[in-house]
DNA sequence: TAGATTGTTAATCGATTAACAATC
DNA sequence: TAGATTGTTAATCGATTAACAATC
């Protein structure tokens, strides 16, 4: 099983079945059939048994897939079967709130630093942490071997907080700013602009 | 140019376009290629051409696409040449910054009304908005007429919420809770746990 | 066993790319 | 005019779906 020859499509549906995989499995389901996935998730039957196979046969037939089993191995596969430490940048009224979110830890990610420009909040608390100075962010980031970023800033400074995540080491970043990022190949970019999909849904409106 | 043949893939870029068109403009370009977009956003400069082609001739040969005229066709098309009212529900740390958030309101979007169900939080202030009580969340958003719908409340309670809102007549849905949400087809819901990116990011690590 | 559901194949469907005549 | 870039076609590429033998 290649990485690099399963298609990116199928790789971003794994999350969607494993966060609905933990649900299922909250509700006491032990066994769960594509079919009963597919009326929970929206995607086709046949499109989820396609995109498990690829990772391994972990199916029943005439039972469905083993709920708890399953999950193992999606987060062993999509690698949350560990906790990520993630550097924050940007601490503003978005940024408090993702410092102050509990639903990362369990789901394999935890805020480990957080950093801002403004003198007014460096020194501060955001949750649990102290609000860093970001001129120390390069130092403290690689120091830590930290992998992955989020970008909380303003729109006009988060290219240049992209750079410095990326010189210090950062190989996934995930962009709250309403603005396309430019990043050396090997470093990926998920953008969270909510303008975006609302913008999408009014056209249909 | 029949709205059910455009494909939604094609939609789905027009914010993308229409962002980088205003940044563009901002930067004082009247006029820019296919090419110049292509590198802007990594999309390929084909693929551009050929879906602002399904919605008319807007460039021209040897000197690309007019920035401002291009912008207002797309906003337009997007309908965000009008200010959509928007309700919120689900007042914590993500609903406040959500509230008070200055970038909805020049792309399309206002948040004219938020709603909570915990009676600490009813009354208080969110942004510019008084926090409403959820009971009262049909009548006022059917009397007002909104379409469109942002939810930030724990997944516990987010399917309920969406019940709510598509019972008050809200045909477009934003949902922040990491829960995938059943709603009728005539109703679009885009979805943003910050979660399911950073997993699709931690794959390749 | 009988019924249900998987994993997989082949067929269909749709999206992307390359290339170029048209034209600004 | 010469150079640049569009709009569009045809070819390629890739993803989804339908169907069913295998099997729990």
């Amino acid at each position: 099983m290649d990485k690099s020859k399963i298609p990116h499509v199928v790789v971003s549906r794994l999350p969607i079945y494993l966060r609905a995989l933990e649900h299922a499995q909250q509700e006491g389901l032990t066994c769960i059939s594509s079919q009963e996935l597919s009326e929970r998730l929206g995607v086709s039957a046949a499109q989820i048994r396609k995109d498990l196979s690829m990772f391994g046969e972990y199916g029943k037939q005439g039972r469905g897939y083993p709920v708890a089993a399953l999950a193992d191995a999606l987060r062993r596969h999509l690698q949350v079967d560990k906790v990520w430490d993630v550097v924050l940048v940007g601490v503003g009224d978005l940024g408090h709130a993702l410092a102050r979110y509990k639903g990362f830890t369990h789901r394999g990610f935890r805020i480990a630093m957080a950093f801002d420009r403004d003198p007014e909040k460096i020194g501060t608390q955001a949750g649990d942490l102290i609000v860093e100075d970001i001129r120390t962010l390069a130092r403290r980031v690689q120091e830590a071997g930290i992998k992955i970023g989020m970008i909380a800033t303003p729109a006009a400074a988060a290219q240049e907080v992209a750079n410095m995540l990326v010189f210090a080491g950062v190989k996934a970043i995930l962009n709250y700013a309403p603005i396309h990022l430019t990043v050396p190949d090997d470093v990926r970019v998920e953008y969270l602009d909510p303008v975006i999909p609302l913008q999408r849904m009014t056209y249909y409106l």
